[in-house]
DNA sequence: TAGATATAGCTTGATAGTCAAGGTAATTAT
DNA sequence: ATAATTACCTTGACTATCAAGCTATATCTA
């Protein structure tokens, strides 16, 4: 039975890595940077290693992703004058509606998950999938 | 409300995705490799077009993987007699072994997530995520 | 059966993501 | 002051990835 929840939990998670890869295809931009763009979006503005902490990934991975999104134009980065070892960054405008294109897109899948499952059932999957953040 | 939803499956997508990181970190061989063993694991033999297919991948990018988990001894490679333009692709005894690892890392997840939603939620939420394969 | 077409896999060149280690500049603690 | 810490950058090494073009084998078709 077990057996059958671990097939079910990893197959959902490679259909949602799938989806993921889809939708940001032939968009200019790769994932990891989409998912850049996706933390700024909820956090506005943030340091350098605020956002490698996000990320999950060192500041010298950062540095050049950051600096492939500057060339690109899709975010921005200043000095932070109260500790000038520190750089600020955000979204440009290209970078909004980037990120705002992407989260239509999530939001379109909630609404499609939602008709799946009902009303109901969805507000409960929700509420399970929210508590199982205990468990990671 | 709908924003909630989509707060909350992006946060577990991230946390499934750094759970996954985190057991292969120190491990030898990468993320994607051990993706790969994972299929292999549960479909025994495949060819590389059939394998290429299952991760996503064209066959040149594997044709790379492959030899790379050939050197390092993770997998078996032998023509197929029947069809001498293509290649048997099978997990080695090594293979065998840090399949069976990882999978045991996934099956002790699903006992905690059991702990945490409790047998009868357990089986609810695991047959709506099943239910949502028709989703994406 | 010969020639055309299709298929399986490989190679190469380009772009990206990633880390560790070591460097600089700015800040903070002693 | 100066030592230690912090934030970030650079470099070198490795992996992942695709597209395009290649070879060998298989299949179709006239």
């Amino acid at each position: 039975m077990n057996e059958r929840y671990s097939r079910i939990l990893v197959e959902f998670f490679e259909l949602m890595s799938s989806w993921e890869n889809s939708i940001v295809a032939d968009r200019e931009i790769s994932l990891p940077q989409m998912h850049l763009l996706e933390i700024l979006g909820s956090r506005k503005e943030l340091r350098m290693k605020e956002l490698a902490g996000f990320l999950g990934v060192t500041t010298g991975t950062l540095t050049v992703m950051i600096h492939r999104l500057l060339s690109k134009g899709y975010v921005t980065k200043k000095r932070d004058e109260s500790d000038r070892r520190s750089f600020i960054i955000g979204l440009s405008a290209k970078g909004e509606s980037e990120y705002g294109n992407h989260h239509q897109m999530h939001m379109n899948l909630i609404e499609e998950i939602i008709d799946e499952l009902g009303a109901g059932e969805s507000d409960r999957f929700f509420s399970r999938l929210e508590q199982l953040q205990r468990v990671f």
